[in-house]
DNA sequence: TAAAAATATATCGCAAACGATATAAATTTC
DNA sequence: GAAATTTATATCGTTTGCGATATATTTTTA
């Protein structure tokens, strides 16, 4: 124990890993009935918010690159949750667009953020206490993510 | 917008997935010139603290199962930074242990947490807000964990 | 307007995560 | 003490995440 800043039980970064892993994978259950994962649960939230979207718009909304959210989108599409259309403006680009199946997802999936939430607080956490993560959490996303417009 | 609870924003969840993922690639640059991944660190941290661990009690630290754990041994064992041997007493056992190459990387890696917590700071983040995250995340990991012991 | 630079997206390869299942050895039960 | 159960770890297949690089267009520059 010669450097304390070396012990997992001392690092933020450890407990942020280890609070997403177990976070994502409490969605599992609800997902694996209708087939999605959690990364593919995202992009549906961005398109159910806005449809036809072009790729940079997920990859932006998500902070995650190309190589990442085009093999996402592409098994989306093999699934029959979206279409990716070129634009006819700029064929360099594509739209991304919710199919019927995608659409009717939204529905399905409603409550299960809420029924999550309850059953967290259900146990050791306080909704105050889930609030308060949120503010912290978009400050120590903003200190990290690459400076963009300064 | 008919579904608030299904925005990004709303969620803590994505701010925690966004949040891992970003201070996870933090370290990135660090742990490039010395080979290895943020994973990697996570187990050679662990053996810092006490050597010739059973892979069940990594697995156990990590809050990760053995089909994510034994594949990140085995790599780590071929890179040279551990060795598995079989349990003399319990045959189904592995003990993991450091080598000298393993061992001499914590001398290299020691000012890395410091050094990240410090460019963090330099940016939105205060000190006492990095200190507030941590219980609430220990609550949280709490609330999610699998019950083991009720 | 042809060449150079920038932009949008895609491909490749590898390391993680994780569900499902397998194997092998130890422990318990009958 | 043989069979059943449990325990410890491993293997397999799929999706993600990401660095590096490629491709195809568009835009800029000379």
């Amino acid at each position: 124990m010669a450097y304390p800043q070396l012990k997992l039980d001392n690092q933020l970064c450890f407990r942020l890993y280890t609070a997403a892993r177990l976070v994502t994978s409490s969605y599992t259950p609800f997902f694996k009935k209708l087939g999605i994962t959690y990364p593919q649960y995202l992009v549906l939230m961005i398109l159910w918010e806005q449809d036809n979207r072009l790729v940079g718009d997920i990859t932006e909304k998500l902070k995650l690159e190309t190589n990442t959210v085009t093999p996402l989108l592409q098994r989306m599409e093999k699934m029959g949750l979206i279409v990716r259309q070129k634009s006819l403006a700029d064929t360099r680009q594509r739209i991304i667009s919710l199919t019927k199946k995608g659409k009717h997802l939204e529905e399905e999936i409603k409550d299960v953020p809420n029924c999550l939430a309850r059953d967290i607080v259900g146990k050791n956490m306080k909704i105050e206490e889930m609030q308060t993560l949120i503010p912290l959490l978009d400050n120590f996303i903003h200190a990290l993510s690459p400076d963009k417009e300064e």
